[in-house]
DNA sequence: GCAAATTATTTGTCAAGCTAAAATATAGCT
DNA sequence: AGCTATATTTTAGCTTGACAAATAATTTGC
């Protein structure tokens, strides 16, 4: 019985693209760890450095390396981030793929979920952060970018606090796509703006109760979403 | 007061990637055109081939492009999928940035919503799908791999059903990982395949009761989540 | 009319050299 | 000695020009 193997790799790119990706995978890099350059690699591989090339900038692409020039440059492993997965997203909602309404009926089950997770989880530390978090919104607001930020704070914190990879990673990225939404729209700011927006949110977390802070993140959530939503069409009629 | 634009795309390359992406974002390029050919983009462009196919395989490595040699071939706009979505979670799972307990968390949290979402848009084509996906869960098992897509169905099913694409995706990705961990554990078939596994599931969601549906799936994840955290240890020793 | 051979078009790959970036070493000056 | 400018080295980025391979359309031969 043969082993059937090729099919796909028709491209030597793309075998030596798999080959190295085994390689990170496997173990034998690690995260900022250096290949050897272009020209040893073509060697190596014997193939030539345009095949090496196409599959260097394609691991680039996908996330697994940075490649740099200069004397000290080259391509070095990284550790793999959530950032392919938050681009990938935004493509697809820039490309009609994802809607809004879907991504709100998502961060209405996450969200809760996130902040119940945070009220299990929460320290002193964490504390400290959010109740930072609240007293920055409380200040004037300066601009609408500046605004946006400080906004996304406590859901970000809250992310981290959770202690679910994912999820972080899925608040992260609806976080960027709300703002940029947000950003393409520039709405009032004051519908933006009811005072002591995530108080209640804050509150509950930071009592521990898992229930409580699902409850309230949930009210936001859906508050939010209603501002959010009313922007869509505003925003699927600009494409700049 | 000047634009101060240039700082991130040093490179040519780059700078094509994103001027043929903007391109395909506003829709001057539609899902199955084709691009000019390589020699005609570094004409335009002015720059040299190397330059553009580096473009191109960044494009094609995150899913806007599928290129194909030959005649008829070129660089082919594709309508974007979730498969990059995929992949980056694939890539992350096998890079320890996703454990196995957290995707469980995550999928007790979504596939309750999902199964909710599918009672409440229950059509007679979707019931008809289901009982089939049920009936060739009682049939013999012929192989690991085999059972493994039998037992996926029922979910991918209900993904569909749910009308949100990011739901979908994500089960969908859950899926595909859940797959791989068990044909690398190989574990024995039976422990896999209690009778009428998902008879009460799908029962729920027919009967178009959401808040059933959402119990009885929950109840399914935490059992298989059970089986599979158990999987997990042995997996991760694994590493062929 | 059909099959085989040819041609045209396009990406894939190669080779060799030059440019640009970035760190390091060297030289020259004060 | 210490600083600054210059040269060197190492690396990826880019160019050019050529040929290979895949694929479809066309022509040729029968």
């Amino acid at each position: 019985m043969p082993s059937f193997k090729p099919i796909r790799p028709a491209r030597i790119s793309e075998e030596v693209t798999e080959q190295i990706k085994r390689s990170i995978l496997l173990g034998d890099f690690k995260a900022g760890d250096r290949l050897p350059p272009e020209r040893s690699l073509a060697e190596e591989f014997q193939v030539s450095r345009v095949a090496i090339r196409d599959a260097l900038r394609s691991l680039e692409t996908s996330g697994f390396l940075t490649i740099r020039q200069g004397a000290t440059g080259g391509a070095f492993v990284t550790e793999l981030t959530f950032e392919s997965l938050n681009n990938a997203f935004l493509d697809l909602f820039l490309s009609d793929k994802i809607s809004l309404p879907e991504l709100q009926q998502v961060r209405l089950v996450i969200e809760p979920e996130v902040a119940a997770l945070a009220a299990e989880r929460v320290t002193e530390a964490h504390a400290q952060r959010l109740k930072e978090a609240l007293a920055v919104e409380e200040e004037p607001i300066r601009s609408l970018a500046q605004d946006i930020e400080v906004k996304g704070a406590v859901h970000y914190i809250l992310a981290q606090m959770c202690g679910n990879r994912f999820f972080e990673a899925v608040v992260r990225s609806m976080l960027r796509l709300t703002s940029q939404v947000v950003a393409a729209v520039q709405p009032d700011p004051r519908t933006m703006h009811p005072e002591g927006l995530h108080v209640p949110v804050v509150q509950a977390v930071l009592s521990g109760d898992r229930r409580a802070a699902a409850r309230e993140m949930k009210k936001h959530a859906e508050e939010f979403g209603r501002t959010l939503l009313k922007m869509e069409k505003a925003f699927r009629n600009r494409r700049r």
